[in-house]
DNA sequence: AAGGTTAGTTTCCTATTGGAAAGTACTTTC
DNA sequence: GAAAGTACTTTCCAATAGGAAACTAACCTT
């Protein structure tokens, strides 16, 4: 008799895991929360703002994640006509959908550290 | 006079920070929130039962990412003595912790679906 | 003309991720 | 004794991610 699998089988459970992939790998990489989260924050940034706000990160890889960001429509990029040209990235209506997921992870990650320090073993 | 990062320099901001990289360094890779939401909907499960239920993963990843899981405390691993051994992997306590955000995940993953096939555009 | 500011792009390189397949080990069933 | 099921581990390889540094390019200030 073969056991088959049952648990996730159901069309519910699919979309679940589908639904958990396409956030994640739109969301994927080591930067996107760091600059959405700073995007929420501080509405209207430039592209300088930005390298300085989200320690670690270089010009390569903000310039990239911010395109990718773009073309799903979580952040916009408005070139200004200034003396030397600027540009300002702010969070979309669209992607301030995303602040739910991001207070979580926040939340998630300061209960952790105090789990760990705070009583030693979780 | 030299403009200076303003918007995330306050020490809650830091903090918040840190703990999205804690958050993510923990549950990094391309299977960490299939294995959790599974284990989250089916209590206890086998390795093979795992193996069935996650499409597309194989095991060597599985018995990686479990490892990892079980280090930091999310999942309990149990060798039953049964005739040809098996283990049962279960979600602990603290890892159910994460049900919150998993559930952010998925809806916000569902709500994209949505948008995008709904209306065409976001 | 030199140097600074903005906003990137490009190149080169390394480290990590992750998949496929085969191997290990033990036990039960046919 | 061969096959099949449990639960992995190991090896080998390819693709991707991501960092450092240099470079482009336009404009302004001194």
């Amino acid at each position: 008799m073969k056991k088959k699998a049952v648990i996730n089988n159901t069309s519910v459970c699919q979309v679940r895991m589908q639904a958990i992939s396409d956030t994640m790998s739109i969301l994927s990489g080591k930067w996107k929360f760091h600059i959405l989260g700073t995007l929420i924050e501080g509405n209207k940034l430039g592209f300088m703002d930005l390298l300085r706000e989200i320690d670690g990160i270089g010009t390569k890889m903000l310039s990239k994640e911010l395109q990718d960001l773009e073309m799903n429509h979580l952040v916009s990029r408005t070139v200004m006509n200034t003396k030397p040209i600027t540009v300002e990235y702010a969070i979309t209506e669209y992607g301030a959908t995303l602040s739910p997921l991001i207070r979580e992870l926040a939340k998630w990650g300061i209960d952790y550290r105090q789990s760990v320090h705070g009583s030693k073993g979780v």
